[in-house]
DNA sequence: GTCGCGATTTGCT
DNA sequence: GCAAATCGCGACA
């Protein structure tokens, strides 16, 4: 992307240009491991005010997995969006009151997604962000099931962006067991920057 | 229709 | 360390 367009959408220059649905339309593992450093950017149509992160905590979820929402083939309700185009965000509420963020890979008609975990905030903030967890993060980005489930991540217009970023060497990367689940509790699939400071939990035995 | 639970977070003991 | 908050959805009647 062009230098005009990233000043035109107010990004730092580091941003690089956004992720194209070919970056999700491959095997979830590969996707949650090379999101680590790339961004995400939430744009507030209203006040044109953009936060950009960066991305330092995932997990990834697929079809064979008794932890994902298709599991076993189920399609319907809110599962049916782990089937559509890579690249578009699945958006959930959890326990309730929290929603958590995805955004679905494999194939169109191949269920996975990754969650995202935790992010970092790129420019100060005059009170930080609570950005680390991914019921806080959608809380203080505002993302919600209503407004942004099954949004495009990869149009630069879109109120949540994905950009390339910087990508993250495996020195830097830790994978754990999942957060939270029951099913499926053994499956190394969470990946985070060992050194951020916002990643949600610490205390993980690493692999 | 009713019941139980979850990819979480917070506050209190 | 543990329980409460709160609701969409699946399982079962």
């Amino acid at each position: 992307m062009d230098n005009h367009v990233l000043k035109h959408h107010g990004l730092p220059e580091n941003t690089g240009k956004i992720l194209t649905a070919a970056f999700f339309r491959r095997d979830t593992l590969s996707v949650a491991r090379d999101l680590l450093g790339r961004r995400l950017v939430r744009r507030d149509e209203e006040t044109n005010r953009i936060i950009p992160c960066q991305i330092v905590e995932t997990e990834a979820y697929t079809a064979n997995d008794p932890a994902c929402h298709a599991y076993g083939g189920r399609r319907g309700g809110r599962a049916e969006t782990l089937y559509k185009a890579p690249g578009l965000a699945y958006v959930y509420l959890i326990y309730g009151m929290y929603h958590c963020l995805n955004v679905v890979t494999e194939p169109e008609n191949v269920a996975g997604a990754v969650l995202f975990r935790a992010v970092e905030p790129i420019l100060s903030e005059d009170e930080p962000l609570k950005t680390h967890g991914p019921g806080r993060l959608c809380k203080a980005l505002d993302i919600t099931r209503d407004f942004h489930n099954e949004i495009d991540l990869t149009s630069a217009d879109s109120p949540l962006s994905l950009w390339e970023g910087e990508a993250v060497p495996d020195r830097r990367v830790a994978q754990t067991t999942r957060i939270g689940i029951t099913k499926a509790a053994d499956y190394p699939w969470r990946f985070y920057i060992a050194d951020s400071a916002y990643v949600s939990v610490k205390d993980k035995k690493k692999r």
